[in-house]
DNA sequence: GATTGACAATTGGTTGGACCAATGGAAGAC
DNA sequence: GTCTTCCATTGGTCCAACCAATTGTCAATC
């Protein structure tokens, strides 16, 4: 596992994803979503038979049925035997339907987009501060480091923030934020919304003074001081990304 | 659709629960799920094939599949053709796999409850600060006629409870916490913390002092008042959660 | 005429079996 | 040793059939 060669890892040249072969249902059950999404099934409507669906989609009612127990997953339909499937209201949806409300093809819902800042916003403040309280000295020096990572000459320091939200959520001791921040890089790593700041996002390192900050608080003692430095950066980040989609939707020039 | 007598209506004789007829894929589900929360499959390790667990459920290799699909959706299990169905960390799961986290079998999860309200503490009070600022006059109105509700003789108080909140959620006029409120009912309703809840849950009608004087702050036009007020009415209620998770747990007497 | 009950059509649930496709390791070639 | 080839394992898809719940219809009954 020792690198033989101690200088400064190859950065990757593109974040390539794997090519993740997509099963059928996948596609069939997106098709669906947004299907009910558009209005195309509208609330209390029921989707069509299985045995339809499957002809109409030129698919097995097997991957149709497997489609449906996804949406059902979501809690975007509700399937009874002998009656069928019915969508159900917006808002009994799981959270996991989120980000194809939000992020719809290459358009970006920006009404969900901004209540869902304004819900998270408190959040991450919230769990930011537990993060100063509880964190532990070795995981402060490995904030310190990625401090570093972004600092330094990095391919995508966007992933490195990422890496930071989800190190505070370790930092506050509690299983439910770090599945809150790790479920959180989904809606991060949604396509429009990593192209929208793939072609509009300012350089993540101009976030450095602001962390340097809020680490000399912390290592200071001053946690209502860090507290306080972190709301800045929160701030900054929201509004960059609010930024962000706002270009990508409105008539993006560079698209 | 109007009463033709006025008298009180007829209070339900028993919570009946609809049949609901169970499907097969859902026990397997449910019975894999709690194998890999014992950790009889632990992180990393793998499932038994398809066609295995079918013999041993005694099931068809189908009803196997949608179970496990289920689990994938869960973010319990990643699945990969050719290879096999992986057990992902706890801290990659989704939301909605936490009750089945947190309420296992006649057991509570004391500790993984108490990070839940740690976090749901900050965020609810929030929300309610968002509802105390944006509530409409019909509203506000629905929520005196809740808390009437709750001071007259009522069935199950703890159900007007979950009104109120899902109330709460509507007047913010933010779709995520409507979503957030009515996922949250969940939590409340499942079995074991609505059985402790009926042996050792005061009655909620304890809380209308405070509801009171909330909805008085908020007449008067104090809404800082009316948010401290709401936090006292927080603390109150899952100080009771907490306080009937801990017996239900802990040797119950009367079970 | 209203109610009840049997019936049939519709639709999801389950089964068994077959074959395709990706993975990973084992055997063999160099 | 290293690389390639091959094959057993395992998930993905398809097909055809039948079971089971739901709903509406219609005749029998009161």
């Amino acid at each position: 596992m020792a690198e033989t060669t101690p200088e400064p890892r190859r950065a990757k040249v593109l974040p390539f994803q794997p090519p993740r072969r997509r099963r059928l249902h996948e596609d069939v059950a997106d098709q669906l979503r947004d299907a009910i999404f558009d209005g195309r099934f509208a609330e209390g409507q029921k989707l069509p038979p299985e045995r339809e669906l499957a002809e109409e989609f030129s698919v097995n009612r097997t991957s149709v049925r497997e489609a449906i127990k996804v949406l059902e997953g979501l809690g975007l339909v509700a399937v009874r035997q002998g009656d069928g499937a019915t969508v159900r209201p917006r808002t009994e949806a799981s959270f996991d339907a989120l980000p194809a409300m939000i992020f719809h093809g290459n358009q970006i819902h920006l009404g969900l987009l901004n209540q869902l800042v304004e819900v998270m916003s408190p959040m991450l403040l919230e769990m930011g501060r537990l993060a100063i309280e509880r964190h532990t000295p070795k995981q402060l020096e490995a904030l310190r480091r990625l401090r570093d990572e972004l600092a330094g000459e990095t391919d995508d320091g966007h992933a490195v923030l990422r890496e930071i939200v989800v190190l505070l959520s370790d930092m506050t001791r509690n299983t439910i934020w770090q599945m809150l921040a790790r479920r959180m890089r989904v809606f991060l790593e949604a396509p429009p919304m990593a192209g929208a700041r793939r072609r509009h996002g300012r350089d993540p390192s101009r976030l450095l003074p602001g962390i340097d900050a809020c680490l000399a608080c912390i290592e200071a003692g001053r946690r209502d001081d860090a507290v306080g430095e972190l709301q800045s950066i929160l701030r900054e980040i929201y509004g960059a990304a609010l930024h962000d989609a706002r270009r990508a939707t409105n008539g993006d020039p560079s698209q």
